[in-house]
DNA sequence: TCTGGGGTCCTAGGACCC
DNA sequence: TCTGGGGTCCTAGGACCC
């Protein structure tokens, strides 16, 4: 109690700085950088990790692949193009994942508040482990070359108060970058950079944005300082987060529970385009299988199985099921995506085909709920419950009006 | 030679229940 | 026979991120 009120007055009185020191570390071509541990050959070479078949891109490349324009997420025979003699590696996931968890591992050594963001970038809380550091940056440089010491990896350190704030300082420079951004810097670093590179603000958003005339992320603050209608209009409910971010208002907690899936997909390119429902169905097989295996590792059930698909054309449509009792059981699951294929899809010649479970729940949850009857047996009967539910559905009411009025009165 | 695969979250409309 | 409004769930589509 006391200690709270000395806090109070200290912050009235000496407007001491009470707030969080949030950080954002990204490893720098994170799979490209593992392949010049493993083979050191590599270094300073043009190097791409990705699939080189139908469809493939770029996943990660190195600094030397990007300086001829290679960028991640662009189709390997553009790369090649751009950078003839780029050496393709199809990655070894397995590995990066090793890596990975050395790199979380050696941040948990700091402090214990550490939120994995993707395999190569984390969150975490350094309020304490910052505490009596006479030099903030000296502290995170050693951080960073320690890491590279041990590991090898490459960081980018973003220091600031919130979430946001941290990952884009920790965008802000790379490769071992080291970035502070106070709450008085986010107009200096911030409000000069263009639109698009705003975490939040994607392909579709920022040409949008650049319409009305808004190129940097200093104009779009200005925007929402003057609560802009037509800029509420583009971004809908964001419109209100992003004027909190760019206050330096956004969150500054730092999740470390277990990463708990919502969902559970796989889906895959076809080798060729096609309307064969044969030829899609052993993708539908082997995709449930997947999907089954992955969920009964998590321990997950799930309540809803849903399909996506993709044309010739790129465009994608999905459509889904919601089951009364969840499963991870591939016969059920394929069973269902069959079923959802044949309905919706059958004309449509197909280049993409994909399975997700959706609604989780754990398995454990479930045992407690179905321990009172026999689970399989009801398994079987939601099949027809969902039958009976779509028929009456499709009946719609003067029907069901009229079976009720029979079942009451008898058959006039 | 156009354009992956893993996710999360939001929106909007319709069905259904009270 | 005709009527409302709120809440919740389901579904489809879209935007975004790594």
């Amino acid at each position: 109690m006391l200690i709270i009120l000395v806090n109070i007055i200290l912050v009235r009185v000496y407007n001491v700085d009470m707030s969080k020191v949030i950080v954002h570390i990204d490893l720098n071509a994170f799979f490209a950088r593992c392949e010049e541990i493993k083979d050191p050959s590599l270094e300073n070479k043009p190097v791409a990790i990705g699939h080189d078949g139908r469809g493939g891109i770029v996943s990660t490349c190195s600094y030397a692949a990007r300086k001829h324009g290679v960028s991640s997420a662009m189709p390997m025979f553009k790369a090649r193009q751009l950078c003839p003699n780029l050496i393709v590696i199809p990655g070894d996931y397995h590995y990066y994942s090793a890596m990975s968890k050395k790199f979380f591992n050696f941040v948990r050594r700091y402090t214990k508040l550490v939120e994995p963001a993707s395999v190569d970038e984390c969150f975490a809380d350094f309020t304490d482990a910052v505490k009596g550091q006479s030099n903030v940056i000296v502290f995170f440089r050693k951080l960073q070359t320690d890491l590279f010491k041990e590991t090898g990896l490459k960081c980018s350190i973003g220091v600031s108060t919130t979430r946001f704030l941290a990952k884009m300082a920790s965008d802000y420079q790379k490769p071992m970058g080291l970035t502070i951004i106070r709450k008085r810097d986010i107009e200096n670093i911030l409000f000069p950079l263009k639109v698009d590179s705003m975490f939040g603000v994607g392909k579709r958003t920022a040409p949008r944005l650049k319409n009305v005339g808004i190129k940097t992320i200093g104009e779009l603050y200005r925007k929402l300082e003057a609560d802009d209608e037509e800029v509420k209009n583009i971004c809908g409910k964001f419109f209100y987060t992003l004027k909190e971010w760019l206050e330096g208002k956004g969150s500054d907690e730092i999740e470390i529970e277990k990463w708990d899936p919502k969902s559970i997909g796989n889906s895959t390119t076809l080798p060729y385009d096609t309307d064969s429902a044969v030829e899609i169905k052993k993708h539908f097989l082997s995709l449930a299988k997947e999907v089954s295996e992955r969920a009964q590792r998590e321990d997950k059930l799930g309540h809803t199985i849903q399909i996506v698909v993709k044309d010739q054309t790129f465009k994608s449509f999905n459509k889904s099921t919601t089951l009364e009792n969840p499963t991870n059981k591939w016969q059920v699951i394929y069973d269902y995506a069959c079923s959802l294929y044949d309905k919706n899809f059958t004309n449509l010649t197909l280049r993409l085909v994909g399975i997700t479970l959706q609604n989780l729940i754990d398995y454990t949850d479930m045992a407690v709920q179905m321990s009172l009857f026999d689970y399989s047996r009801h398994e079987e009967e939601s099949k027809t419950k969902l039958l009976i539910n779509e028929l009456n559905r499709s009946l719609k009411k003067p029907l069901l009006k009229r079976a009720s009025e029979v079942k009451k009165n008898g058959n006039r």
